[in-house]
DNA sequence: TCAAATCCTTACTTTTATGTCAAGATTGTT
DNA sequence: AACAATCTTGACATAAAAGTAAGGATTTGA
């Protein structure tokens, strides 16, 4: 399980977008610096980013991109989505094997722990806005497990001993 | 974010073994068959599997493979980061961009969220094993929402206004 | 109206992940 | 001892993801 480079990048770009104090803009050439990336991946990047209505883009001189939505407003999980096209409705169809439909297609003892999975990362994800990944490495730390904290209390299951 | 196919089709070769009584085993071609890939591919998956110490193989006529351990010991976070060659620790090396090293090393506001991300699905995959893998979907279902419960009484958090 | 700066779009190349093949090694059977 | 069934291993082929390139479109400003 694993980030795409897409994803990555889509939203490093993003972050970027969000330091921006209001009415300025950033051109593909600033963000492909400041993210270390090539000017034409970034290109690919703002215009998925932008198709998806993230951000805004103005063409021609003292052009550039900025964010579309104020940078609180702009959920992690959406931006993930969009990134990485809702992998997971396409998952059953990805997994065929040498077949052209899963063998478990009806009953599936490990699809509820995909489906399970993805909710447990979406909803993590959902709780997070851009605006909160603009401080120092250690306040995101911060803001972050104070949201995960959560998931550390959980009581150990009395391993069902099937 | 997504599974990768030698996450899902590894995982799924092992709870075929689980579903086997003591002292049976499964071939390659057998197991191949019930999950619909290719021998090849299954005896690729199996190799890794065995190499990581959670399947047993022997050769010859009458050979076969079997869980090395019980299913009720295997959780999946040991097996998912076997297949997936632990791809958190290099995460910070995968996406440099066209540099040497990553803009934002020292002080990175999404390295958090990566690393927070991994600790929830981790945490969520030690609490299941092999052996609550092996009845119906619905069952299954049953008990990762049982797992999973805890995670949907999250407080909303009060939206940290930056 | 022209030129420069910028974004937009599609096609192409490279890299990485996935899957296959074939020869080798081991074991059980006759 | 020979053979058949099986796993093992490394090289190879294919497919998917990632990244690049190049020409087109739009806007600003002189």
């Amino acid at each position: 399980m694993k980030i795409s480079a897409q994803e990555e990048y889509g939203l490093r770009c993003l972050v970027q977008l969000a330091t921006l104090a209001d009415g300025e803009s950033l051109t593909l050439p600033q963000i492909a610096e400041r993210e270390g990336i090539s000017q034409a991946n970034a290109g690919k990047l703002m215009w998925l980013l932008n198709k998806a209505g993230f951000v805004q883009a103005i063409r021609g001189t003292k052009g550039g991109y900025s964010l579309a939505r104020e940078a609180g407003e702009i959920h992690l999980n959406e931006v993930i989505k969009v990134l990485d096209e809702d992998v997971l409705s396409k998952h059953c169809e990805s997994y065929t094997g040498v077949l052209d439909s899963c063998v478990h297609k009806g009953d599936c003892g490990i699809r509820p722990v995909i489906v399970g999975l993805h909710e447990i990362v979406e909803n993590a994800l959902s709780q997070i806005t851009l605006a909160q990944l603009v401080g120092s490495e250690s306040s995101v730390d911060a803001t972050f497990h104070q949201i995960q904290g959560i998931h550390r209390t959980i009581e150990p299951q009395s391993a069902g001993s099937n």
